[in-house]
DNA sequence: GTCTATAGTAAGATAGAC
DNA sequence: GTCTATCTTACTATAGAC
């Protein structure tokens, strides 16, 4: 696995490596500035220090940078997020909820780390059919808590889903369009607060708290 | 105020009024079945049986249609939630959370009977441009949630906005695109009930629970 | 892999008669 | 108020030399 050959990290990067990186850097920062649609291709190359043919070469086109962008940080939040939840099931712990909860604990983390490019996505201006695919994560993401709390026996896991996936989304735009790192971070522990509250099914009442006195 | 010039509703509508309503129509028809990026000025027109150049005598363009639509729906719900409050607080009823649900309910009842419309907007593809106007729209919610609940002590007043608001606004996508008004009825009422399970700040055990016995 | 210069393209918007 | 025919305009995307 370990062969001499590690990837190059000070200089002598190879040139097209470097190039795709820094398109997609200025792609980030202009995208980030003006917005997708205000942004022009001219504007990208330049900042990047590149040509269009070079962008072209790269990349299928302004949408294709955008997307990757997008898929990146996808991917960052799916790590992250299924590493959380998986040593929290180490831990011993079962319940839906309280694992659901580390998982957006960590989700809201990586906003708060890549405030900039989560609030790119967060302000909502993309290519167009961008918004389709979005929907379409969220209606995914939608049906499989929905799934995950209906093992609970939650008996609204549908409607429960719902919520706490509606929730989640919001807190994260809000969050990543907050103002600072500390406002972002009270505002990610108030709403996971909230959520916590959000027990499921408030003990059936079958072998139940009778004994109360 | 009562003239004897009420609005002729049944024929001999001023030909001017019809013909923004068939574009209207039209537009709403033409925007449901294929989006608005791939709906054509022409499409709408020829399915209003009218022409282009009526259409920009009456809309400032393309955009102006799914906005004007936009409005008319925002404007039945903003009137309907606005009296369903009003109706709840005349009735006693103070908590915050209780008038909120009250309004929630309504909002949702209106997605269910405008539901072709409802999920046009739901699926997300506007003009360029909406998608902010449509994030502002939100934005301003949660302030207003927030305000809200601030004012009944809740201590994570911002964060209840968020989750309530976030929840509402998913609740309102999945409910505006069910496949029939049934599943629709069946996903608002459980919603509902999930938020109505977020009782503001659960008793401060202060002159609280204890005579259980 | 990189660049410059060029062209496609398409749909929305306008002008002006009726 | 309504219509037809025309245009324009700003990009993105490509071709082809280096």
């Amino acid at each position: 696995m370990t062969t001499d050959q590690a990837v190059p990290v000070g200089r002598g990067t190879d040139r097209g490596t470097s190039t795709r990186g820094a398109l997609l850097d200025a792609a980030r920062e202009v995208f980030t500035l003006v917005g997708y649609a205000q942004a022009g291709v001219s504007d990208i190359v330049a900042l990047a220090g590149a040509s269009v043919g070079s962008l072209y070469h790269h990349f299928s086109g302004k949408a294709d940078l955008y997307l990757t962008l997008f898929e990146e940080l996808s991917h960052e939040h799916a790590e992250r997020t299924r590493a959380a939840v998986r040593s929290c099931r180490a831990t011993g712990v079962v319940d839906p909820m309280q694992l659901f909860l580390a998982g957006a604990r960590v989700y809201l983390d990586v906003c708060i780390e890549q405030r900039q490019l989560a609030g790119m996505f967060a302000r909502g201006d993309g290519p167009p059919g961008f918004e389709l695919l979005w929907r379409q994560r969220l209606a995914d993401w939608v049906r499989k808590n929905a799934e995950f709390f209906a093992r609970s026996g939650e008996p609204l896991d549908e409607a429960a889903a719902i919520v706490m996936t509606g929730a989640m989304m919001l807190a994260v735009a809000e969050v990543s369009l907050a103002p600072d790192s500390v406002t972002a971070r009270h505002l990610a522990d108030g709403v996971l607060a909230v959520l916590a509250r959000l027990k499921t099914t408030p003990a059936p009442a079958t072998a139940g708290t009778a004994g109360v006195g």
